[in-house]
RNA sequence: UGCCUGGUGGUGUAAUGGUAGCACAGCAGACUCUGACUCUGCUUGUCUAGGUUCGAGUCCUAGCCGGGCAGCCA
C-alpha cells in the first residue's frame, strides 16, 4: 500500500436495482444475494449480454452474493452445444479477475434434491464453493446450471398444479390457441377442454409425457383468466410436445416447459433473489408471480426486475440478425472481429474491461435508446493507452532514402515501450539508409496545416533524427518511386540539436530490418446508427469494413503472443489475431485507431 | 379504443422537495519526439399546461410523445 499515492476508488455504480438490493438487504429479506445470468444456448453472447453479465456479477460481487451461470435450454430446437461452450467461455473471460469468485456452479450431473423447508417438502440445489470451480487440484467436477436439469423437478410442480385445478391440457392446436386467446384490445374465450376434470387431465398429461401423442396435439395450459387485459395471462402454455432428442437432456423427453413456466421455477430451485432480466418480460411478470405463488412453495420466492437493454450504435445486438450475418457470409463467422459478439470482441483486440466499463458507464434504467459508440471507442482507447506497448509499423509503405548514410550503416535507437508506465523501458530500433514511411506523411503539394514531409521541408523520425526531404524520384508516368532525404545526426537523443523542434514527428521502419505483416483494418459494420430499425440491415453494411494491408513492421514485433496489446504509433492499438497468425507469419488486427483530431 | 412502461444538453446518465452535476461527443487553446495522451476553457438540457409549496426535474392533475405486449421462441 503505498500511503503517498493510493489508487482511485471506482466508483460503485448506483442504479434503481442497486438500490432496491440495498433496500433488501437493509430490510434483511435475504440472508444473501443470488442472482443469475440465465441466457439460451441458441446462439453467441454480445455486447448486450455482458450488460446483463455486469449487472448480475456487479451486484453479487458489491453484496458479497453468488451469480449462476444458467442455460435456459427449454427449446432443443434451437440449441446446441457448440452455443454452450461458447458461452461458458465469453463469460468467463468478460468475469475474469473480476467476478470470477462470485461464478454460481454445481456439481457435474446434479440436480435439484429433495430437502425439507420449513417442515415441508421442498426442492433445492446449492452451488459448490466457489474454490472448487476452478481448481484442478480439488479434483470436484463442476458445470453450470441447466434449466433442463430441472425438468423432473418441473414436470413434478405441473402434476400439481394439475391437483390444484390450476392447469389442464387443451387440445386446440396452435391455431385455435391463438384465435381463443383474442387480442390485447379484445378478451379471449375459454378453452372447450379447460373444464376437464382433474383426473383427466393427470390421465394425459402423464400420457403426453409417454410419448403417446405426435408433436402439437396437446399442451399443458395454466388455468388464469381468458378475459385478462394482460395477454400472458389468458391461460398460457406451460408445455408442449416435441418429440426431439435434447442436447443436454438427451433423448429422455418428448414434453418440453416454456419459458415463463421454466425460469420462475428454475431461480426458485436455485434460491435466486433477484431474477433480473429485459424490458420486453415485463407483461410476464405476472406469470411469473403466479405460478410460483400458486404452487404455496416453502421457501422464499424469487422476484423479477426489468432493466433497458443496451443498443449500441451502428451494431446489432440481436442473436436472429447476427445469425444471418454468419449465414449470409457477410462475416467470416460468429467470431468475426467486425461482430459485437463477445468471441468477436475479444479477436478484435478489446480488453473485457473496457467492455466491462462500457457497460457499466451506460447505467441501469428503464429507457431505451440508441447509445453513442463513441461512448464504447473512448473507453477501449482509455484501457488500452495503458495496457499497449507502442511499436512501429508502416501501411502503406513508401521508401525513403538516407543519403548521407552509407549502405551498410545501421544507427542504434532507443525507443520507449510505453510513456504510460511509471519506469518506461526502452528497446532498441535501427536506423539504416533506406527505411519505410508512410505513404501519406509525404506530400508533394501539402494541404494547409501539414505538418508532415514535403519538399524541402524538415520533419522528425520519431526516436531518430530529423531529416530534411531534398529530392524526390519518380518513373517515367510521374508516380513517385522514392523520396531522398539528408539525415541531420546532430539532432539524435543526446546529440548537442536533439532538443531542435520541428513541427511534424513521423514513424518509420527500416527498410532491411523490418518484417511484412498483414494487418486487418476494421470498420464500422454498418453505414448507419441503427441498422436493426432498417427494413433490410443487409443493405447497409459498410461495404469497406474491412480493407486488408500488407504492412512493414518493425523487427521485434515478429515474436508477439496474442495476449500483448500493441499501439502502433500515430496508427491505433492491434493484436496479433489469434486464429490466423502463424509463426513466421504474423497478422495483425486493428482494435481501433487512435483518436484523430486533425481528421485529414 | 386494452394493459404495462418510459420521457433531463447531440449521446449515456446524476440530482430521492433545496445551486441542474458527471462522462462522451463538439469547439477553442496549452503541452507534446505519437496531430495520441494530459491539461485549460467554452457551447448545449429537465416533453407541455395547470396546481401544491417559501422553493418542483422531483409531488398532484390533465395532456403530448415514445417503447413493449396477442410464439406450442426465449
Amino acid at each position: 500500500m503505498s500511503a503517498e499515492n493510493p489508487p482511485p476508488p471506482a466508483p460503485a455504480p448506483s442504479d434503481f436495482i442497486r438500490d432496491l438490493v440495498a433496500q433488501h438487504l437493509a430490510e434483511k429479506r435475504y440472508a444473501k444475494i443470488v442472482t443469475r445470468f440465465p441466457p439460451e444456448p441458441n446462439g453467441y453472447l454480445h455486447i448486450g449480454h455482458a450488460k446483463s453479465i455486469c449487472l448480475n456479477f456487479g451486484l453479487a460481487r458489491e453484496n458479497d452474493g453468488q451469480c449462476n451461470l444458467r442455460f435456459d435450454d427449454t427449446n432443443p430446437a434451437k440449441e446446441e452445444v457448440e452455443y454452450v461452450d461458447s458461452i461458458i467461455a465469453d463469460v468467463k473471460w468478460l468475469i475474469d479477475g473480476w467476478a470470477d469468485h462470485c461464478l454460481g456452479y454445481k456439481a457435474k450431473g446434479s440436480t435439484a434434491a429433495a430437502i425439507t423447508s420449513n417442515g415441508r417438502p421442498d426442492f433445492h440445489l446449492a452451488p459448490v464453493p466457489v474454490e472448487q470451480i476452478s481448481s484442478p487440484l480439488s479434483g470436484a467436477k463442476t458445470e453450470p446450471f441447466f434449466a433442463s436439469d430441472y425438468f423432473g423437478q418441473l414436470y413434478f410442480y405441473a402434476l400439481e398444479l394439475i391437483r390444484r385445478g390450476q392447469a389442464y391440457v387443451c387440445d386446440l392446436n396452435a391455431k385455435e390457441t391463438e384465435e381463443y386467446r383474442g387480442a390485447p384490445d379484445k378478451p379471449g374465450r375459454n378453452s372447450p377442454f379447460r373444464d376437464r376434470s382433474i383426473e383427466e387431465n393427470l390421465d394425459l398429461f402423464q400420457r403426453m409425457r409417454a410419448g403417446e401423442f405426435p408433436d402439437g396435439a396437446r399442451t399443458l395450459r395454466a388455468k388464469i383468466d381468458m378475459a385478462s387485459p394482460n395477454v400472458w395471462l389468458r391461460d398460457p402454455l406451460l408445455y408442449r410436445i416435441r418429440h426431439v432428442a435434447h442436447h443436454h437432456a438427451g433423448d429422455k423427453w418428448c414434453l418440453y416447459p416454456l419459458y415463463d413456466y421454466a425460469h420462475c421455477l428454475s431461480d426458485y430451485l436455485e434460491g435466486i433473489t433477484h431474477s433480473i432480466c429485459t424490458l420486453e418480460f415485463e407483461m410476464h411478470r405476472a406469470l411469473y408471480d403466479w405460478i410460483l405463488e400458486s404452487l404455496d412453495l416453502p421457501r422464499a420466492l424469487p422476484k423479477q426486475y426489468e432493466f433497458a437493454k443496451l443498443i449500441p450504435g451502428y451494431t446489432l445486438v440481436s442473436k436472429r440478425k447476427l445469425l444471418t450475418l454468419v449465414n449470409e457470409r457477410v462475416v467470416h463467422g460468429w467470431d468475426d472481429p467486425r461482430m459485437a459478439t463477445l468471441s468477436g470482441l475479444r479477436r478484435r483486440g478489446i480488453p473485457a474491461s473496457a467492455v466491462r466499463r462500457f457497460v457499466t458507464s451506460v447505467g441501469v434504467t428503464k429507457y431505451e435508446s440508441v447509445t453513442d459508440i463513441a461512448l464504447f471507442e473512448h473507453v477501449i482507447r482509455d484501457e488500452l493507452n495503458t495496457l499497449a506497448v507502442r511499436r512501429l509499423a508502416v501501411l502503406r509503405p513508401l521508401k525513403l532514402v538516407l543519403t548521407n548514410l552509407a549502405a551498410d550503416e545501421v544507427i542504434l535507437c532507443d525507443a520507449v515501450n510505453n510513456p504510460q508506465d511509471e519506469t518506461p523501458t526502452t528497446r532498441k530500433l535501427s536506423l539504416t539508409r533506406e527505411i519505410f514511411i508512410e505513404a501519406d506523411d509525404f506530400a508533394e503539394v501539402p494541404p494547409p496545416k501539414y505538418f508532415r514531409l514535403k519538399p524541402g521541408g524538415e520533419v522528425r523520425l520519431k526516436y531518430a533524427c530529423l531529416i530534411k526531404c531534398d529530392e524526390l524520384i519518380k518513373d517515367a508516368d510521374g508516380n513517385l518511386l522514392e523520396v531522398h532525404c539528408t539525415a541531420d545526426l546532430s539532432t539524435r537523443k543526446g546529440e548537442p540539436n536533439a532538443d531542435r523542434k520541428v513541427k511534424g514527428t513521423i514513424h518509420w521502419v527500416s527498410a532491411v530490418k523490418c518484417l511484412d505483416a498483414e494487418v486487418r483494418l476494421y470498420d464500422r459494420l454498418f453505414t448507419v446508427a441503427e441498422p436493426a430499425a432498417e427494413e433490410d440491415f443487409l443493405k447497409v453494411v459498410n461495404p469497406h469494413s474491412l480493407e486488408v494491408v500488407t504492412a512493414k513492421i518493425e523487427a521485434s514485433l515478429g515474436t508477439s503472443s496474442a495476449e500483448e496489446r500493441f499501439q502502433f504509433e500515430r496508427l491505433g492499438y492491434f493484436v496479433l489475431d489469434p486464429k490466423d497468425a502463424q509463426p513466421g507469419k504474423p497478422v495483425f488486427n486493428r482494435t481501433i485507431s487512435l483518436r484523430d483530431t486533425w481528421g485529414k
